[in-house]
DNA sequence: AGCACGCCGACT
DNA sequence: GTCGGCGTGCTC
């Protein structure tokens, strides 16, 4: 098995000739198989370091070593034989720095399935499940204050003198805390230090000790749709769940239950929740509920958080996690259960670096922890209603309201030939002048535009203002009087003339949040409420409004997509979406299922606490059967339609697809790189895959760089991985222009 | 990604 | 004569 000759070593430098020592003294050579900090689709084999016994290492376990001219801190994938290089250029490692593994085998399998799906270079993989502090190398902080045996064997009453002290040694006597309980308990840092110089208390990792599976509140009687729900799920193994149920159908309810069930098992259980639905009160409903503490991991976390969270996930000392998509890299002691809130929700899906979608790792992770995974949603995803049709999943479904609300009436306004007042019927007017002055309710009312107007043009010689950098108009911004790019970060001056002919007529098209709440507040008497990412940029900005939301006060709410996020608005009686078609309208394959998903979500904040909501629909096509569908409110009748279309076109979720796409200054250096990589590739390409393309993006110049993509459609998983793998390989050895960068997505949530 | 080495232009 | 520009190549 020796590898390395001692012929070889006479000619090495002296470092080297360890080699020889290891492979000489030991029975079997160790290689050690770690993942670098360094985007490369590779692992790298080190030698043990000196005077380390072999049995103390185990996967997951952080090592220092050396890397290039520098040192890095590396993951142990796994102890091997052979090395994959010669033995020559094996160096040993300097350090081991974990006495146990940080990720265990579960996540362990999970990284390196992550990291081979998604073709996600290993070492990035890793930095999704290890907080920074801890790739950067600082040691598993002891986070918590004991008493030392010195301190324990002190005499009761003692150092009653220093109240704090004395005030700290009290608390201590019942175990250890953290900082922050005793800083609540007015034990300031200094006391510490005193206390600790003295040599009565010191810091501790926590003991793992099993949270507590009690109830702060009993929750409401389940109705029988959530009773069957929830005797169906529970239970200790793996098996997958889709829980479809409508806005206000109890779906929390069935999820606090089965927490309840895995935390008496003594198990913990973990939580996604989609990027903006991750406001305090969610949290909050679940820390009403249970005695045991909940870890938070989002990201507006700073460092310290985010690393005191992961702690309390991975010692076992939270009962509870909770967070957005990169939770799902969160390793637990005890894994119980784990759920995905409104699965449809696009923010799973990481849309740089690492492309994953935390739903599908949620699923695999759920395999791989042998424990069940529910996904819920009121509008489920075609992939999870066609895993849930060929029963990968089991299809539950809540169809009550809870509460005696009822679903609102669904009504479609045909637009053709109508006059319009920024955007809105008179139909539509009526409605919400009825709602907020007569029923003095209030009404949401939905546009997926922000700023004032899409584009500005000179009504003199016709010069529209559009982006330097990007294919794409500049949004009229009136409030900041500006014009903006939506694509990248380009602003500007509203110019008073024409840049071209100083015309001085300069006019506005189309329609944005800004413009109509300017039309409203100026025929309306009650307050405008306007929701999107501009009006709410401070922190507190969303926080006012959910309280506005929630007193009775008529009001009218204006929003972009960031109102279908989970939020409950129980005065909300009048529901209308301004404008359907821009939704069709869009060049994505999932246009249309991402329109019925939006109007459902929307249509479901409306009557959620009071009986009669409605909901109206401005479009120009009120005849497109998936209106038609939305009126009768067969949402099973508009998805399986839309599958029916996806089949036919084996788009998924009947065909896999993966997109290469490229970045470049140069207008062409994109597609003359993807169209050697796909020459180069379809030779080996397996027999039920296909490439398309090269295609422009369908906006070709983004922030100042042009875009191609090479689709890949895989009727198997197996090809599909193949196809990645062959694709990956042949894009990483052609030689490129050296500005243009290329990466691939696996399972794309848009083609744009 | 870093961090070297490496070969061509304006400076104390 | 050197300081430094970023092109190219490598990391077990």
């Amino acid at each position: 098995m020796s590898v390395v000759k001692d012929t070889d070593c006479s000619v090495e430098p002296s470092t080297l000739c360890y080699a020889r020592v290891i492979v000489t003294h030991t029975e079997k050579p160790v290689v050690l198989r770690v993942a670098a900090p360094v985007p490369l689709r590779r692992p790298f084999d080190y030698l043990a370091p000196e005077g380390r016994n072999q049995g103390s290492l185990s996967p997951g376990m952080r090592l220092r070593v050396p890397f290039g001219k520098r040192e890095v801190t590396a993951i142990l994938l796994e102890v091997v034989e052979e090395a994959s290089v010669d033995a020559e250029q094996l160096r040993p490692a300097l350090d081991v720095l974990d006495s146990e593994s940080l990720l265990g085998p579960s996540m362990m399998a999970l990284c390196n399935w992550s990291s081979d799906y998604y073709q996600h270079p290993i070492g990035e993989v890793f930095s999704a499940a290890i907080p920074k502090a801890l790739r950067e190398g600082r040691s598993l902080t002891e986070t918590h204050w004991r008493l030392t045996t010195q301190g324990e064997g002190l005499p009761e009453g003692a150092l009653s003198r220093a109240r704090s002290q004395a005030k700290a040694l009290s608390l201590l006597q019942r175990g250890e805390q953290l900082p922050e309980t005793l800083k609540a308990e007015g034990v300031s840092s200094a006391v510490l230090r005193e206390l600790t110089n003295k040599g009565l208390i010191e810091r501790c990792r926590a003991s793992a000790h099993i949270p507590s599976a009690a109830l702060e509140q009993e929750g409401p009687p389940l109705g029988t749709e959530q009773a069957q729900a929830v005797e169906a799920i529970v239970g200790g193994s793996f098996s997958s769940h889709l829980l479809q149920g409508v806005t206000g159908s109890g779906k929390t309810e069935v999820y606090l239950r089965l927490i309840a069930a895995c935390l008496e098992r003594g198990e913990q259980a973990l939580v996604l929740i989609p990027e903006i639905g991750l406001t305090p009160q969610t949290v909050k409903r679940f820390e009403a509920r249970f005695k045991s503490p909940v870890a938070v991991l989002h990201s507006g976390l700073s460092d310290g958080q985010r690393f005191a969270a992961w702690q309390a996930a991975q010692a076992g000392t939270a009962g509870i996690v909770m967070g957005t998509r990169s939770a799902i890299f969160t390793p637990l002691a005890r894994p119980g259960l784990i759920v995905v809130d409104e699965e449809h929700d696009g923010s799973y899906k990481q849309q740089d670096g690492f492309r994953y979608s935390a739903r599908d790792v949620a699923v695999k992770r759920a395999q791989l922890e042998d424990c069940p995974v529910i996904l819920g949603s009121a509008t489920p995803s075609l992939e999870s209603l066609e895993n849930a049709r060929r029963e990968r999943y089991d299809h539950h479904f809540l169809r009550g309201r809870q509460g005696g609300g009822e679903l609102p009436m669904l009504e479609t306004v045909d637009l053709r030939g109508l006059h319009l007042n920024a955007g809105i019927s008179d139909y539509l007017m009526a409605a919400i002048r009825d709602t907020v002055q007569i029923q003095k309710r209030q009404a949401l009312l939905f546009l997926n535009r922000r700023g004032f107007a899409p584009t500005l043009q000179c009504h003199s010689c016709g010069w529209v203002a559009g982006c330097d950098h990007c294919d794409a108009r500049l949004t009229v911004h009136m409030r900041k009087r500006c014009l903006r790019c939506h694509h990248c970060a380009a602003q500007r001056a509203l110019p008073s003339h024409c840049p071209d002919c100083g015309g001085t007529s300069l006019l506005t098209h189309g329609l944005g949040t800004e413009q109509t709440e300017e039309f409203l507040r100026s025929v309306l008497r009650c307050p405008v409420h306007r929701v999107d990412s501009d009006a709410m940029r401070g922190a507190d900005a969303m926080q006012s409004l959910l309280e506005v939301a929630h007193g009775e006060e008529p009001c009218v709410i204006l929003g972009t997509q960031m109102l279908t996020k989970g939020h409950h608005f129980p005065a909300v009686q009048l529901v209308g979406v301004i404008d359907a078609d821009a939704l069709l309208y869009s060049a994505d394959f999932r246009g249309e299922e991402r329109m019925a998903q939006l109007v459902v979500q929307v249509a479901g904040r409306a009557g959620r606490e009071s009986a009669g909501g409605k909901v109206l629909i401005q479009t120009h096509y009120p005849d497109d059967p998936l209106f038609g569908a939305l009126r009768g409110g067969h949402f099973e009748s508009i998805t399986s339609s839309l599958l029916e279309k996806r089949r036919s076109s084996g788009l998924p979720p009947y065909g896999q697809l993966m997109l290469l796409r490229s970045d470049a200054r140069n207008e062409r250096d994109g597609e003359a790189f993807l169209r050697a990589v796909q020459k180069e590739a379809k030779p080996y390409l397996p027999s039920d895959c296909q490439l398309i393309g090269p295609l422009p993006s369908a906006m070709p110049r983004r922030a100042g760089r042009f875009r191609w993509q090479l689709w890949c459609l895989s009727a198997s998983r197996r090809g599909a991985m193949t196809a990645a793998r062959l694709l990956v390989d042949r894009a990483e050895t052609l030689k490129k222009p050296r500005e243009l960068s290329w990466f691939i997505d696996v399972d794309p949530s848009d083609v744009l």
